[in-house]
DNA sequence: TATTTTTAGTTGTATAGACCAAAAAGTTCT
DNA sequence: AGAACTTTTTGGTCTATACAACTAAAAATA
């Protein structure tokens, strides 16, 4: 299992070997795991050693340490699948619906001072412009409005939007979403949002503004979204850094 | 500087004297901070003591490491601090905005099915149940309802309540929130939280509803908050998994 | 039987040292 | 001046050990 002579670290070793009995499922929530000296013993390496791979699953998430008790296995993380979400179609599979969508229109555009601003741009420059009804188990969600720079993806279609914008930027074109920015806040349903989301006026609605970055940190889309507040629900969990 | 009598660890002293240069601004973001061995002899402790003190800063973001070049000073990130905030207080001073607060009710009720599901305990087994009109710079900000497990939070007081629950959890009762999960909706004012917000009737409001765990993972708290949705955006960083 | 004390086991803190690998700085040679 | 080599400094990994703080179970005591 841990082998001295391989250039990876014995920690590092001991620490993936652990991670894989968890996410196997032979490790269960609350479970105790070997001590700390029984690791040393058993695999002949010195206790800091074991140390150094348990703090590190310890801020991981993946266990939590009770002085004088032991070393136990910490409940699964929502929080991990939450995280990686960026799209809208992931999102909705996650809550186990169809996704769909219907597309209103899609153009490129001269950047108005404000989205050139958040998308790091000079003004004027060309973005596509793309707005989407957003539906899940064929029932709209969300209208939704997304701002790309033209530069950054080109030769955009139709068809690549109904099929999978996400999976054509990341494959394709083989860019990778870093992080994102959400500001999320409450309103009543303008009148297109009343009229393509199907809800009365004066319904309230849920708008999302994600802005999407690559990983030189560059703006990469701006996506405005307004959700159906009796559909949507956004659940979001959030880790304390450790005092 | 360092107390090597004192009952503090001597890397948790090391941590907080160099977390206060940071945030004073006496260490700058890519400046190099002293070596390990500096830190050694200067204070005379173990490099392996300095080296917990510093580990702990690099996972807690403030620091980042180069081997063969040194340690250095990370930039502030809002993202940081965002993860960390856990209650109103923090989220407004974050914002540099004046919280406060007025206290509508204080009592012990037993919990009911649903409330005693989502924090793990029995049904009826007693909780705080506390109402409070959250201000920012003195304007009704949130209408919002906090429930503790008696069990776990003994011996509160109107007087702990409006000078710090939190303070008074993490110091006094040394717990320490380790996660929070959120859902966040839109809807539109109920009569109360016109009244208490003091919105027009018709007007959105944004519902956050948050369940903090502790670190063994047991839930720790429920607060229900109604946002004036005027005044209040909720605003989110998410960093994307490694492939 | 009930209570207190002891004991064994656990994680937490800390030391002193060793060697490695990467980067930077200094030195020598061309 | 520039290139190639050597030395120094830095963080990364690892060992072996010691004692403290805390928990839970066992043993002794009332």
């Amino acid at each position: 299992m841990i082998d001295k002579q391989s250039p990876i670290p014995i920690y590092h070793q001991l620490e993936e070997y652990i991670k894989q009995l968890i996410e196997n499922g032979k490790l269960k929530p609350d479970e105790a795991i070997p001590s700390e000296r029984e690791y040393s013993e058993q695999y002949q390496i010195s206790r800091m050693t074991v140390r150094q791979a348990l703090n590190n699953l310890v801020n991981d998430g993946y266990l939590y340490r009770q002085k004088g008790r032991g070393t136990f296995v910490n409940k699964q993380k929502v929080e991990q699948k939450l995280q990686g979400l960026t799209s809208f179609t992931e999102d909705m599979k996650e809550r186990g619906m169809v996704p769909s969508s219907r597309l209103i229109s899609f153009e490129i555009i001269p950047a108005e001072p404000q989205l050139a601003r958040k998308l790091d741009i000079k003004e004027n420059t060309p973005v596509y412009e793309i707005k989407r009804v957003r539906m899940a188990d064929s029932l709209p969600m969300a209208l939704e409005t997304t701002y790309l720079p033209a530069n950054l993806v080109k030769g955009l279609t139709e068809e690549i939007i109904n099929k999978s914008l996400y999976q054509h930027i990341e494959e394709k074109l083989s860019l990778t979403i870093r992080e994102a920015t959400q500001q999320i806040e409450a309103s009543i349903a303008k009148e297109t949002e009343v009229n393509h989301l199907q809800v009365e006026s004066g319904s309230p609605v849920l708008l999302i503004v994600r802005t999407s970055f690559l990983e030189d940190g560059t703006p990469f889309e701006l996506v405005k979204s307004a959700y159906r507040a009796d559909r949507y629900k956004f659940v979001h969990t959030m880790q304390r850094a450790a005092k």
